[in-house]
DNA sequence: GTGTGACTTCTAGTCCGTT
DNA sequence: GAACGGACTAGAAGTCACA
């Protein structure tokens, strides 16, 4: 959770869901709104601050109308 | 992390974790080795107790020699 | 070799705000 | 709109003894 590889995971996998967000053209805010979480919590999973679990990794996606699975892409 | 439908998805990661962690012909006990976490651990997982975080799906898949992906499949 | 309950520590996740 | 900070609560991480 802090070890440099652990970092890289985190922050690839918040620039894939940065670009799935804009890909779809929600604002982190709205984003946010439609996967039921907070605003300030999506920011922080984008920017690699943020270990985020299933649950959450399943609610982004649906909200951004993709399969979970993408999101693990580049991780 | 509750309701029936969070339920559902918790336990099909864990069947499909469970799934590919045989087709490796590994134990609980294995698997958990090679990706450094607690054996009970590993089997709360695949019994859809435990919402995993990322950083987790990315050791099982690596230890599994599969994508971080595969595993969010069926969910 | 796996399931389960219980437990502690640490962080995920929320809510308030400011830049 | 997004980054960032503080303070807080719910829950994930991690481990153990026992069945």
């Amino acid at each position: 959770m802090s070890t440099p590889s652990e970092t890289k995971i985190l922050k690839q996998f918040g620039a894939t869901l940065r670009a799935e967000r804009l890909k779809a053209e929600l604002s982190q805010e709205a984003l946010a709104e439609l996967a039921d979480l907070d605003r300030t919590y999506v920011g922080g999973v984008e920017r690699g601050e943020r270990n985020i679990s299933v649950l959450n990794i399943v609610r982004l996606a649906k909200a951004l109308g993709i399969p979970p699975g993408n999101l693990l892409k580049n991780v």
